[in-house]
DNA sequence: CCGAAGTAACTGACTGGTCAGTTACTCTAG
DNA sequence: CTAGAGTAACTGACCAGTCAGTTACTTCGG
């Protein structure tokens, strides 16, 4: 009861530091809930407990703010996918590395990727979310090529049909890994195992399929 | 001189009707090239060549102007898919078809597609654009279930569970779909007969291996 | 055919509210 | 007692929506 916390326990006066983390994360919060026109700095300030002269003083402008809490959302989300990607042994199992990650990333962090998924195709916000969209397709491409390109029986030649054919496959995997993740965050009666293993299945079925040179059948 | 034309000939005052549908179209394009809060109902007018005012005696707010745009595509947009849906012969057929619906429209009505994947997913504008998901979702399931609904060999049970296991695939086309015609958008290089035949050979055969009850092989 | 009376299309200039960003100040921990 | 954490109150720009008036077109009595 001593010190610097107002009632409820609540710090009031905090070192710039850890006011900036909070700031930071209510600020994420907010933008993930209202989306970014629709959400105002009074809103991240208020829901801080703090005045909005205050918010300014840590942020020079709504866009830094924004554009701060979508680095670390990048940042944080593709590395963890690289990571799985590089624990991954075969590409199967890259695969469901990469889905887990998106279900684990969904579920702790509800705001983060709702921000994501809102914010994912629109130019109008300065800094560019799309860069993310951009780093995902990259570390799919590394997955599908890395086995191929490290076989030295391929070709140059061959090598090069492979990749691409690989970057068209990019946002066929990409388009419906977060599709599923956000169709199952709004269906949350799905065991979250059956979705994981669907989107598993439907993806590495039609890439494998589609390595081995399978084609559509006449039916 | 002399008329209701200004200069270069552009008739200036158009009977109600017609301006009303012109004055769709440009908000169409105006809400489609910069999203639902950066185009300010100025915008519009002043793309239409006419004053806010008229704006307002034909749409009674900027909400229900962006509801009657939105409306006018998914309705467009829902029906040629359904269209193409009936008139297909086989699933891999049905997903050529819807394919082929989606890459008409989006290089035929650029503006109108900006604006459906801008906010497929943003509660924020009062009228749901969500809808037109759940319509496409609704239009998927029923591709996918039509022939095994016609079959008479398959139990009730059997059925019931093949239903589930089609709803858990829908967002999987869904999204990958979406995702390439969007990807095949920024990278004109690519021949769209490549991008769209990547895209159905990628979603057919995962379906089709589903459908046989093909399982992840252990690598 | 003509012109005055009527009407629908249209506009410029305004208002009220909202919100990013600022200023000038107070308070408290160390 | 002071630096820096904090705020209340303010400003200026912007923008959805309105209103009082103007202009082009139609109609109809003569």
């Amino acid at each position: 009861m001593i010190g610097d916390t107002g009632e409820a326990g609540v710090r009031r006066r905090m070192p710039h530091a850890r006011r900036r983390e909070q700031l930071l994360q209510v600020a994420l919060a907010e933008f993930g809930r209202r989306g970014y026109h629709l959400t105002q700095m009074e809103h991240v300030a208020a829901a801080a407990r703090v005045s909005k002269a205050l918010l300014y003083q840590h942020f020079s402008s709504k866009e830094e703010l924004f554009a701060e809490v979508t680095e670390a959302i990048v940042g944080e989300l593709t590395g963890r996918l690289n990571e799985a990607v590089l624990a991954a042994h075969g590409s199967a199992d890259g695969i469901r590395a990469m889905i887990r990650v998106l279900f684990d990333y969904a579920t702790a962090e509800p705001d983060a990727w709702a921000l994501v998924v809102r914010h994912l195709d629109k130019p109008e916000v300065g800094l560019e979310l799309r860069e993310l969209r951009d780093r995902l397709g990259t570390a799919f491409a590394d997955l599908l090529l890395r086995r191929r390109r490290a076989d030295p029986a391929l070709s140059q030649a061959a090598l090069e049909v492979n990749e691409h054919r690989a970057r068209l496959l990019v946002p066929l995997m990409y388009g419906s890994m977060l599709s599923m993740v956000s169709w199952w965050l709004e269906h949350p009666d799905t065991p979250r195992e059956r979705a994981e293993q669907m989107a598993v299945e439907f993806i590495w079925l039609g890439l494998d399929r589609l390595r081995a040179g399978e084609r559509l059948p006449r039916e």
